[in-house]
RNA sequence: GGGCGGUUAGCUCAGUUGGUAGAGCGCCUCGUUUACACCGAGGAUGUCGGGAGUUCGAGCCUCUCACCGCCCACCA
């Protein structure tokens, strides 16, 4: 064996081992049960990762968590299914592919067709998926590969054209035309969760961040006196002539759309005005001033200007109040004024006004704000950092934009999804995480599915050139529905406008559903009875293919084996950041399509485990755009995956950031070296794996005591484990091998390795060589490629991955053996310390002087001499009656330990040192009398802590008076 | 505005029914004894954010304050 573990070379070749065996197919390991049952299964489904990039950090600690799972419950004899695959990440992977043309030579999607476009995004997700999955391979990642599903495949395709129509048939699919989050640099719908709220502050570059108070002319030529000054009363002490009435708002260039101002109905400054008019400047429309309590008194002048077509609030105002919605943009968010009707009617346009046609939002705000100024309508600007809701993906302001858009009832699916988790039937871990879900499922609103976008699973629904509707799984099914609208119609085609004839009629797409842009909006023909059906043109939000993935890789619709053998699934493992996006969607989705044997409606897993977020040094979560971004296979490739995997287990427990330190890295690098030396050492000293070894036999106590060691440590991990305590389990592994087993338990075999019995060495060499296994095995699920290296380095049959998890009778543990193990390793570090601090050379071989000892110790160190000389580097080790002049002394609970240093020996700083030792003592006798004179302590604790405060007590007393009888001496010697 | 989390050793953070404060890294001293210098031995460092309460006993439970962070909703 090498001096280290070469985890480069070592873990493609061990990577080809698993794949080369089939290791992880579901089944690969699974143990039948007692009866000849089948196995229990255990199924993960993976957080698919988008084919747009490549693994980051959060990838790899979400992985390594779903690996460790799997691996244990596969060694425990589960039949374990990973099921992996990846995500067409709509958007995401459109705006790569978009800025990929870009970078290749200046092409944009526009330029091309819809069908190029999308062929040329295929290519994009088969290279990026590869890369992807080879990363997850190089993690680690137990998947079952030959499973591996993509949520545009035709089987999960099939999935998501049957739940679209499903849903719309039950009415929980609607077309609706209102107000959406509209994305003007991608051109689309996006959900609410995929706005984020970004402040704008004043600056020079953009006119944003102020509150611009605007004045609007009244019509008719009316004017009031309004308040210009009042005392502290609030009783106006002077007036002025107005003729107008002054808007606040952020965006000036939605001026154009205004259809009211409102104010509120008891604000006494304007009620005297509800029902006239202004005259909208610039446009020369006339708005009435309405009264509505939306209109706050407190903020801005009072006074708001009511935009119904791009502002939520106004849109419900001008609803209550039959105010017209008037769309002055474009879907670029660029002015859109020529031509537009509804800007158009009922104004008389400046020229200014229609010089602002075409112009960008901003530019145009810009140009308004100073043709308010020029024109004497402008009142001031105030400084008004706020809040500005942007796309997550774009970056951009996003527009609040009336449309026809695709809904999804997510109030009616979460109801079922509220309740499983109330009930128990999926749980969180932490659990804490419910009111979150619960949080945003009580409030949750209609749920935008449709993008308009190019790439991704296109919305079922075909249409008439009455614009009607006929949602179905193939456009055959959809021409039978419009041939039923249309008794009289000659015939109904679907337009076949896609050169590659993927939409002839009567054929629904095949594995890439793809097509040229259709003529949207163009003239129906309709001429002969000809019945001519489009489809929709707007692609579902990924989410939607999402929300199914712990069924649809199972083959939904289709009835299939696995879907009737894994789901519901066990786990599901993710970061918060997508309990919305994604955790509620597939409890919505789940609960809705699939049942149990009874038919009742069946969550997709019993738990979810939501681990922290990989963030960049600053605390900011890691992100493509911004830069950020950790390259987990950097540090695979310096420090070996294993390394990796173990630091991110090891941190699995924190709160909510994981703020990753290389430092940390290395340091569990070197722990796996550490491993790899112990394993050389046994090597070395011929300890060889017996498979007939049996843990009862061993009769040292050393052996007895590792064997015990073994028993607690894999009870730790079980425990761990069970509950998703990670870093415990790590922990607890990391302790053992390295503390216990390395520093320990070997150094103490060592006298028993060269033992002139045979008996010893064999039943030693076989003990260590038993104790490494159990380490090997235990340790696989978090470091699988070292310890898959130890497997066939010593010699083990198979792969570690399907090796027996340990199974150790914490019976095994010799209470006897460890009590005394654990007295032998006190005494050393004592004798250890004291010759530290005594500077006595590292080499020197002292003598052992025991007194103050009853019988029994006195046979257990004689016992333990062998142990205690080598590792303590004594020459001799005896029991006497008086401590020989000129030693120092420490006290175990049970005798006093005397190292005769006469010459060596520093009086002044033996004296100083046991006087604070002493001190030391004294302090935690007076602590312990203090509690125990206590009355109340004594008898309101429990009668176990009580003991052993008396059991410390006594303790603590009979260190001090052999450390004092020391202290006498030593008045003597000097 | 609603909700969630954090504040423990120089740094990054563990600490599971309340019962002697821990780890890794860093730091100091010593050491190449045939597994390991990616090592070994020893050592120093904490008013567990402040305050109050409950309790025989609080890092842990309750309340409160301060600061930091995140999520949701809103802000003309």
């Amino acid at each position: 064996m090498d001096k280290t573990f070469d985890a480069a070379s070592a873990e493609p070749r061990i990577s080809a081992a698993w794949e080369e065996a089939g290791a992880f197919r579901a089944g690969a390991n699974a143990k039948p049960g007692p009866d000849g049952s089948p196995a229990e299964t255990f199924c993960i489904v993976i957080p698919p990762p988008n084919v747009t990039g490549s693994l980051h950090m959060g990838h790899a600690l979400n992985n390594t968590l779903q690996d460790i799972l799997c691996r244990w419950h596969r060694m425990r004899g589960r039949d374990v299914l990973w099921q992996p695959g990846t995500d067409h990440a709509g958007i995401a992977t459109q705006m790569v592919v978009e800025r990929r043309l870009a970078d290749e030579g200046n092409i944009r999607r526009t330029d091309m067709s819809r069908d190029d476009f999308v062929k040329r995004v295929w290519q994009q997700k088969a290279e990026s998926e590869g890369v992807i999955l080879g990363q997850l391979k190089r993690l680690g990642a137990s998947c079952d590969w030959s499973r591996t599903r993509f949520t545009m495949d035709e089987g999960l395709s099939d999935a998501v054209l049957k739940v679209f129509v499903e849903l719309y048939h039950a009415g929980l699919i609607y077309r609706d035309k209102r107000l959406v989050n509209w994305d003007p640099r991608f051109e689309t719908a996006i959900s609410d969760l995929e706005v984020e709220q970004i402040e704008v502050r004043p600056n020079e570059k953009k006119p944003e961040g102020y509150l611009w108070h605007l004045r609007y002319p009244l019509a008719d030529g009316l004017s009031y006196e309004a308040p210009v000054a009042s005392d502290k009363d609030g009783t106006p002490t002077a007036h002025e002539t107005r003729d107008y009435i002054t808007v606040a708002t952020t965006r000036p260039e939605t001026m154009l759309g205004d259809t009211g101002v409102a104010v509120h109905p008891e604000d006494p400054r304007y009620t005297h005005l509800i029902g006239k008019d202004v005259v909208l400047p610039l446009v020369n429309r006339r708005i009435p001033i309405i009264a509505d309590d939306y209109a706050d008194p407190e903020q801005g002048t009072g006074a708001v200007k009511i935009t119904p077509a791009h502002d939520f609030n106004d849109f419900e105002v001008g609803k209550r109040c039959g105010l017209r919605v008037v769309n002055v943009m474009s879907t670029k968010a660029a002015m859109h004024l020529s031509g537009n009707d509804d800007f158009l009617e009922g104004a008389d346009p400046e020229p200014d006004a229609m010089a602002l046609d075409g112009l960008d939002r901003y530019e145009a705000r810009a140009r308004i704000v100073h043709w308010f100024k020029e024109h004497g309508l402008f009142d001031r600007a105030e400084e008004n950092p706020h809040q500005v809701p942007h796309g997550d993906r774009s970056k951009v302001a996003i527009e609040p934009y009336l449309t026809d858009q695709w809904f999804c009832d997510a109030a009616t699916l979460a109801k079922p999804a509220i309740e499983a988790v109330r009930n128990g039937e999926t749980k969180f871990v932490p659990q804490n995480w419910d009111k979150t879900y619960f949080q945003w499922l009580d409030n949750i609103q209609p749920w935008c599915i449709s993008r308009q976008l190019w790439w991704g699973h296109r919305v079922p629904v075909w249409y008439d050139f009455e614009g009607n509707a006929f949602c179905a799984s193939t456009a055959e099914e959809a021409i039978e529905q419009a041939r039923k609208a249309h008794p009289d119609a000659s015939d109904v085609i679907v337009r076949d406008l896609d050169t590659s004839g993927w939409f002839q009629s009567g054929t629904r797409p095949k594995a890439v559903p793809t097509t040229t842009e259709i003529g949207w909006g163009d003239d129906p023909t309709f001429e002969k009875g000809l019945v001519i059906l489009d489809r929709d043109p707007d692609v579902l939000d990924t989410w939607f293919s999402s929300a199914l993935w712990p069924f649809s890789t199972l083959g939904w619709p289709a009835e299939t084996a696995e879907l009737e053998r894994y789901y519901k699934t066990d786990v599901l493992v993710t970061g918060f950041d997508i309990i919305f996006f994604w955790v509620a969607r597939m409890m919505m989705m789940g609960l809705h399509f699939m049942k149990d044997g009874d038919g009742k409606p069946e969550v997709p897993f019993h738990s979810v485990y939501v681990h922290a977020l990989v963030r960049d040094e600053h605390g900011k979560k890691m992100s493509k755009s911004l830069g950020n971004v950790i390259d987990p296979l950097e540090l695979i490739d310096e420090y070996g995956a294993d390394a990796v995997r173990f630091t991110l287990t090891s941190m699995a427990a924190m709160g909510r950031d994981i703020k990753l330190s290389v430092s940390r890295v290395a340091g569990y690098r070197n722990f796996g070296t550490k491993l790899w030396n112990a394993a050389r050492f046994c090597e070395m000293n011929e300890c060889h794996w017996d498979p007939a070894f049996d843990p009862s036999a061993p009769r040292r106590r050393v052996n007895r005591w590792i064997i015990g060691e073994t028993a607690r440590m894999v009870a730790a991990v079980d425990t761990a484990l069970a509950e998703y305590r990670f870093n415990d389990a790590a922990t607890a592994i990391y302790d053992h091998v390295w503390k216990t087993f390395c520093d320990w338990y070997l150094e103490l075999s060592k006298p028993l390795l060269q033992d002139e019995n045979p008996s010893a060495r064999a039943e030693t060499r076989a003990t260590a060589a038993w104790a490494l296994g159990q380490i090997v095995a235990v340790m696989h699920p978090f470091s699988p490629f070292i310890t898959e290296a130890l497997w066939e380095g010593t010699g083990r049959d198979g792969l570690c991955a399907h090796a027996d998890w340990p199974v150790l009778d914490l019976s095994l543990a010799d209470g006897e053996a460890d009590e005394e193990i654990d007295w032998t390793i006190r005494m050393i570090e004592g004798i250890r310390s004291l010759r530290a601090e005594m500077n006595v050379p590292a080499g020197a071989q002292i003598e052992l002087v025991l007194t103050g000892h009853s019988a029994a110790v006195a046979m257990r160190l004689l016992r333990n001499a062998p142990l205690v000389k080598r590792l303590a580097r004594l020459s001799e080790v005896a029991v006497a009656e008086e401590a020989p002049e000129g030693s120092v002394t420490f006290a175990l609970e049970d005798c006093a330990v005397n190292l005769p240093l006469k010459g060596v020996i520093d009086v002044a700083a033996e004296n100083a040192r046991l006087k604070k030792e002493i001190g030391k003592l004294d302090a935690e006798i007076a602590k312990i009398e203090g509690k125990l004179s206590n009355e109340k302590f004594t008898a309101k604790a429990p009668e176990a802590v009580v003991a052993e405060q008396r059991e410390r007590l006594a303790t603590a007393e009979a260190e001090k008076s052999r450390l004092a009888a020391a202290l006498d001496r030593l008045a003597n010697l000097g």
